[in-house]
DNA sequence: TTAATAGTGTCTTTCAGACAATATTAT
DNA sequence: ATAATATTGTCTGAAAGACACTATTAA
């Protein structure tokens, strides 16, 4: 926005070339152990039939954050800033804007990604009719260019959990070690070795604090009940938690 | 891009509230030890007077990186794919689309960062009448919300010098470790220790790698002639090149 | 009882950073 | 000659990862 010529553009709008901008959500979540996506059914042309991620236009008066919380709402059902969906974390991912991304015309999209803590099924009815929690080895084949947005954000998450607290945005609010150590298990998709994760979150300052409480009984299996935690007040790990087994496909 | 409303909507571009996308660039080089940045001089209002970042709108048939890199070529008098542009790292940056950022009309710009070896002055004439290379540290009220733009691009900088060898596109294609040395001590703004820098880069595997050749003569206050590396292979550093002192601010 | 899990202890290896030492070159 | 720089060596402490061990609880 800095030239001569932009700012004569600006005085008339249709003079523009006609682009719509829209927000897409990649929203994971992790339930009985497994990543999932949120996706719905698109029901009409283009791609009738295709599962795609939610999203649609950004309104006049709204932010680009403002409009994904929206969509997202509406496909979950679930009201922002209210009970559960208050505690989404909700960040800017990317935007897409290649020509013929859409068949329809130019539409630049901007997408964001979501943690969320396991929420019920979309309920029926509305916008979520059909809006569905999908594991995410089995969301390909997606609508437009989703398959692509879809493994921008699940690297973002990835990458993610190894310098920031966000996997606590998986979880309840006041969750055990076992289960912070099932959502890295389940975003990175390896399986991390109790007592080093243990003893490693306890030792990142300010990613965990203790709540005094005790969860109300062992594991499914058998074991102790473990002591409850919630977030602390870090919004970087130091020292991070890396991925294990990184050393190939780096180069 | 999923409901049924959006379909509909699809079909006739002069239904959308109008709305225009831009790119803009931030541009970082290092000139003698200090950072900067290219900026152009607003000669039109709105913003008359002030300084900006290079951009300007999207057009029809080029992506939205073909579009930043336009407007870099312009910016810079440069041709994009050739000489020192060739070497010019880009990537996207995020998307900025509040209501009211352009008091004209709804804008989205799609912010992106570039990584340039030492370029000359812009060219007078043209697009590029009032661009210039300015240092970090005096580069503050800019237009629209281009300070917050400048300072993500910057944090995201700092940041992947860390994990990634992107250093490498600050120097010329064959550079010494004290060249690179000094790009990070550039971009994060603090001095690093010049042994333990030289030894933890050699023993990165994939950042660089030696070109048999020592530089034509000594640094400028003397010393040995140093020997010539090009960048390796490496697109993740592992381990990585830690910024020291992040204890504070973190929380 | 049995098996699984929570939590802690120990050891080895790697790495960051402080510090030192030597060789080389511009001035 | 002097000072600055390139490069390498050494040492200490932090941290990752492997492994082991004890206590507790569901079934």
């Amino acid at each position: 926005m800095t030239t001569e010529r932009e700012f004569l553009d600006g005085y008339d709008p249709r003079e523009f070339p006609p682009v719509a901008v829209t927000v897409d959500v990649v929203t994971l979540t992790v339930r009985d152990g497994v990543l999932h996506v949120l996706l719905v059914d698109r029901a009409q042309h283009p791609f009738a039939g295709r599962r795609a991620l939610p999203g649609g236009f950004v309104r006049e008066s709204e932010t680009l954050a403002e409009a994904a919380m929206r969509e997202l709402a509406e496909e979950t059902g679930l009201r922002p800033g209210e009970g559960q969906l208050g505690a989404v974390h909700l960040e800017q991912l990317a935007s897409y804007g290649d020509p013929g991304r859409d068949p329809r015309m130019r539409v630049i999209s901007v997408a964001y990604l979501a943690f969320a803590p396991s929420l019920p099924d979309p309920r029926a009815g509305g916008d979520a009719a059909g809006a569905a929690w999908v594991p995410v080895s089995e969301a390909a084949g997606l609508a437009f260019d989703h398959d692509a947005i879809l493994a921008a954000g699940l690297d973002r998450a990835r990458a993610k959990l190894e310098y920031t607290p966000l996997a606590t945005a998986f979880v309840p609010a006041e969750f055990t070690i076992s289960e912070l150590r099932a959502v890295y298990a389940a975003v990175w998709g390896e399986d991390l070795h109790p007592g080093n994760f243990h003893r490693k979150v306890l030792s990142v300052p300010g990613f965990v604090e203790s709540t005094g409480e005790t969860a109300s009984r062992g594991g499914e299996r058998g074991g102790p009940r473990a002591r409850l935690y919630r977030a602390g007040d870090a919004r970087l790990l130091h020292p991070a938690l890396l991925r294990p087994a990184r050393e190939d496909g780096v180069r």
